[in-house]
DNA sequence: GTTGTATGAATGAAGG
DNA sequence: CCTTCATTCATACAAC
């Protein structure tokens, strides 16, 4: 066997734990990114799939002036708005599955509209009028919401509206667990220091990207072979 | 030098072209996918926020206003979401008692998460994707668009968009196949296809998908190690 | 073009 | 299972 050494190539174990490590890195970057983008997509480009694929058409620019426009939600027309409401306050808090589709066909005399469209809409009037009653334990501050009554539709009701929506929106977070990921396994393999030039990021995005670039390069290993 | 050759390890040339080609291969698809993200942010990035559960932050710490927004609700990690949707995938409609408890540990180790969690997240999903699979034929309402601008000559223009109810895609396929195959990565398995050809294709999502589902497995080779 | 708000839609959880 | 509620996400629109 001494002879077939000269016939293969060898190396060391501390360049195959590299290579190993190395290896870890890239495949865990892209599941990373791979499973970020698919988030992306399902969440933002639920309905209309017309982002990332390729060339986003602004489809309002397309046209000077009217539609054209594939919507990604639906928008009642104004006498569907009305009739809705008169639905909903002719009693009948129920909605229920039979009635939905009535209201269904009956609205789409006027307009393009689905079940789930009548759906969504019932239960989201309830539930945020609902909320908006819950409104009443601030300790120190102005009016109580009087009930509203929503008879007259065709009204915006643009008002002070204490709603404070707070929403932690969580944009960066996904950002930090990569960065977070890439530091452990750069620690297991202990070998590599990243390469100056790291410049500080003023975005929590880029500093994904940042460690990414940060990440130790295949190149010079490869050069070994 | 004949003594050394017993302490390296060594690797055939194939090997070794095999190794570079999978290395290859993440090196460009994390590129890719880092471009295909970039493109997402710089285009509709104005505060999308992508919802991560698993962190939260301290209420505490929140600005001097109020409110305590704790998370309220277990929000799936998106890797929790890839391993739930592969095992939703590999058949096995039901998932038992028993599995559900497998299956919380397993997820546990990705952040947050509990029996009922899981359990719930099975009811969701299989009602869901039965009720949307139900809206399919109907060759629905064609709407008299006319009407749109005379009912209501007193309110704010609310466009009477026909907003073509685009398509379902509320499990596209790719993403089922990438949860599949990240989950197949985490298991050892043989079978080892080369083709190693990176294949560099444009920037479609998709075909960084395929791309990403032709790469060659990394745990065989690991094993040779 | 930026920010705030209203609201359609998605989804976790609870009850039957 | 199925239905319903509660909360959150994402987007259209308005005001600045």
């Amino acid at each position: 066997t001494v002879e077939r050494v000269l016939f293969v190539k060898v190396m060391t174990d501390e360049q195959m734990e590299v290579l190993r490590s190395q290896i870890a890195v890239y495949a865990t970057i892209s599941e990373q990114l791979i499973e970020m983008h698919k988030f992306v997509n399902a969440h933002q480009d639920s309905l209309a799939g017309m982002r990332l694929g390729g060339i986003y058409v602004d489809p309002l620019t397309a046209s000077g002036g009217r539609k054209l426009t594939a919507r990604q939600r639906w928008i009642p027309t104004s006498i569907q708005l009305q009739m809705l409401e008169t639905i909903l306050n002719q009693g009948n808090g129920t909605p229920s599955k039979q009635k939905i589709k009535h209201i269904t066909i009956e609205l789409s005399q006027h307009g393009q509209i689905s079940e789930s469209n009548v759906y969504n809409w019932f239960q989201n009037r309830r539930a945020r009028s609902k909320q908006k009653q819950k409104m009443a334990a601030l300790p120190s501050n102005y009016e109580s919401e009087i009930e509203t009554n929503e008879d007259s539709p065709n009204e915006k009701k643009l008002r002070p509206d204490k709603n404070v929506p707070v929403n932690i929106s969580s944009d960066p977070i996904y950002s930090v667990q990569i960065s977070a990921e890439v530091y452990l396994l750069n620690q297991t393999q202990g070998i590599y220091q990243s390469s100056g030039s790291s410049k500080s990021c003023g975005s929590l995005d880029q500093m994904s990207y940042e460690s990414f670039l940060s990440t130790p390069r295949l190149d010079p290993l490869m050069d070994k072979f």
